[in-house]
DNA sequence: CGGTCATCTGAACACCCGTTTAGACTGGTG
DNA sequence: CACCAGTCTAAACGGGTGTTCAGATGACCG
């Protein structure tokens, strides 16, 4: 890590612990008892040093934030990424990410603040792709841009199952090893999944959608 | 409360109060106390039925997962739907989309069970749709349909990004509610992302992915 | 009527949690 | 040496948790 001060200290070292515990138990398995023996100190200590443990957890969150925001920035200077997450496993911040999947799904602000600044900022290069002839228009950048990002998080917090089915463990594999979930995703960015036979067929069909009770099922209630 | 008259044995209404308190408040508010609250008995009595808490959580597992597969066969018999997501919300089922949604990050046999079912079925009618020329065809259908799986499910556990980005609730919502997600996705799957430019352009990349990239140490530890 | 059985209750119990606090230890300063 | 300020520890405290258990309740039945 190039930047900052004083990394090192007992603070960092808490906090970095208590990033691997989430990543590698999750949420529930973070306790004051589990970091401060992971660290080697007392559970008083970790409470000394970010005042409680909402403290510590805001703390991993914004960490997390501030290091995943680092690492995409970087890799945005290095050349046009379309994948912020691929991008992310590619160095190894293995922690981080599996911090990321397991917070995705409660509502932290400082998550949140990241999510809303990955979609910004692929709304930005995104433009820049369509304006350059690379990626499809959409009537909704935005729309498409949160779509995508809905789409690749929560693949993260889909990593056990895509693990089971797929053999692929997201937070872990870098490079090729990837290739039996990102082939997939690789086609269908290029070639979508509708035909055009489909396409003309729902043409038709949305005239009955716009109905609300054009329902195939008989209801319930 | 309502008195005595209700058709569901005891075992049902708890299981169907553990449901709902875990579709609006999460795992964590699932206690003994509060389903034994908000059922109107003590909390003696849920462990009495289902021997313990994770006999509960199992139990709500296996019968949320049974009855999505029951309303997504009848659905399917109704007509292709390849969205599976999208014709469990438009029956009213909100507390076990709900449920699903909260679910789906831990690692529950029932709920992974489901998911591998869903994939299955997905397989066989994406299957048909590509013989029918409405699909586009996969060089693996099977991994194909895992990611779309992933991405389906996985923007239901997303449902609070999703909700603050796009104004949708994906487990409330019905009907023509859900276009601000729905429109992106149906864009996405008709027109891919990648325009024929892109392909051509990445398609020489890919020989310098195979190299991997600087490795950068990490301090620290 | 009394007996039986299952059900449900309310009060315990042991455990783990976050947090507090008094005291021990450290190193620097006169 | 004494003093001081800061840091860390160990042991508590209060609260919430899952779970147990003796007894109240009530329905069914001979």
């Amino acid at each position: 890590m190039c930047s900052v001060i004083d990394d090192r200290t007992l603070r960092a070292r808490l906090r970095d612990a208590a990033i691997e515990i989430v990543a590698a138990r999750g949420v529930d398995a973070l306790t004051a008892r589990t970091v401060a023996q992971a660290t080697g100190v007392s559970a008083g200590s970790v409470i000394n040093h970010f005042g409680s443990m909402a403290g510590l957890r805001q703390a991993c969150d914004e960490y997390v934030a501030a290091e995943i925001r680092r690492e995409k920035h970087k890799a945005m200077a290095a050349g046009t990424d379309l994948d912020v997450i691929g991008a992310l496993r590619e160095v190894q911040v293995a922690p981080l990410v599996g911090y990321l999947a397991a917070v995705l799904s409660e509502d932290s602000p400082a998550v949140a603040r990241l999510v809303d600044e990955l979609v910004d900022d692929a709304v930005g290069y995104m433009e820049q792709g369509v304006a350059a002839g690379l990626l499809e228009p959409a009537a909704d950048e935005r729309a498409r841009a949160v779509v995508l990002m809905a789409w690749n998080l929560g693949a993260l917090v889909m990593n056990r199952h895509i693990h089971r089915l797929l053999g692929v463990d997201l937070t872990a594999a870098t490079g090729t090893e990837l290739a039996p979930y990102v082939a997939p995703v690789m086609e269908l960015y290029s070639k979508g999944l509708f035909t055009e036979a489909f396409r003309q067929r729902s043409a038709t069909a949305f005239e009955h959608a716009a109905t609300p009770d054009a329902r195939r099922g008989r209801e319930g209630s």
